[in-house]
DNA sequence: CGGTTTTGGTTGTAACGGCAAGCAAACAAC
DNA sequence: GTTGTTTGCTTGCCGTTACAACCAAAACCG
């Protein structure tokens, strides 16, 4: 760690950039979800992902995973979901170690009230202001950044282990 | 509402890639930093903010903005830091309600031991799996969605009210 | 000036997330 | 089969953050 091998004053600007996306997206997204469905938007992608499984089920860790989350993190919040009535917690047939958290018919209808709003803000806040060519970059640079920062994950582009 | 005009699949998938990237990056960050340092990001982007201001001195205000911050969430973290002695808070002259945060020579001495590392872990998780295309994409895109996310802040490109 | 509004900042409370410890089931070894 | 290890998930506690209420100084306004 003798040379730091300083960023340069463009990658510096660009890292700039990315940190204040980083600090200020969650909370524009947040606002919008508590304000128009009290779900953070945490809450609001776990059910997104519970919502295309099939079954609309998914083992604990699997849903972990989708939801880039740790075991503790997710484990409190379907918690919380199971709470409110949209998420069930029923014990999975193969492995009686295992949990399987599935969607409830509120959970359900929850997802559809709330999802026009989330995506209206999606677009305003982000997609909106760029063109096909920003939105194929961002895709492919983010696909960069997510290979390094998480290389377990293929992102699951489709398929699944 | 009605029409929530839903996003392309190439849209949807550079939006996940992002939502996962902005899930990530926090505990990466995170982690190296204050398992080597014992600081937050936050908190290390705040004495780095304090360090680039003339004196190393910044109102608070000025600071919040700098680092994307609400007045409540920085004036909690410059207790901590005061607390530690990174930094030290000062009436200004001025105007009697503003309080201005400066950077002590332990504050500065800390950051100097702390950014080598964590330099080399923004390269590793993020820049180095980057060519200069991609980071001139990413600083342009990350600026148009700075742009419409927070108008306000003019992204700092050197200039300052 | 007196009264209102706006700005600058802090504090209290409650919620959320991280960490580490814990427990139970599965698996592996022999 | 019984011992040790790993996997799957949960829980408790603590630090951090958001939200709202608050106070004080400045600015505005007749």
């Amino acid at each position: 760690m003798d040379d730091p091998r300083w960023l340069t004053p463009r990658q510096l600007r660009a890292w700039i950039r990315v940190v204040s996306v980083v600090e200020l997206l969650p909370g524009a997204l947040d606002s919008q979800l508590q304000r128009d469905a009290g779900l953070t938007h945490f809450e609001y992608f776990t059910l997104a992902m519970l919502s295309e499984a099939p079954h609309c089920t998914l083992r604990m860790t699997a849903l972990a995973r989708r939801t880039n989350s740790s075991p503790a993190r997710l484990s409190h919040v379907i918690a919380r979901l199971q709470g409110r009535g949209f998420v069930e917690r029923t014990a999975s047939a193969e492995d009686r170690r295992a949990t399987n958290a599935e969607l409830t018919e509120a959970g359900w209808q929850k997802l559809v009230e709330t999802a026009p709003g989330h995506v209206a803000t999606v677009r305003s806040s982000v997609i909106d202001g760029l063109d096909d060519a920003d939105v194929a970059d961002l895709d492919r640079i983010m696909g960069r950044i997510l290979s390094t920062l998480d290389p377990t994950s293929r992102q699951r582009d489709g398929s699944e282990a």
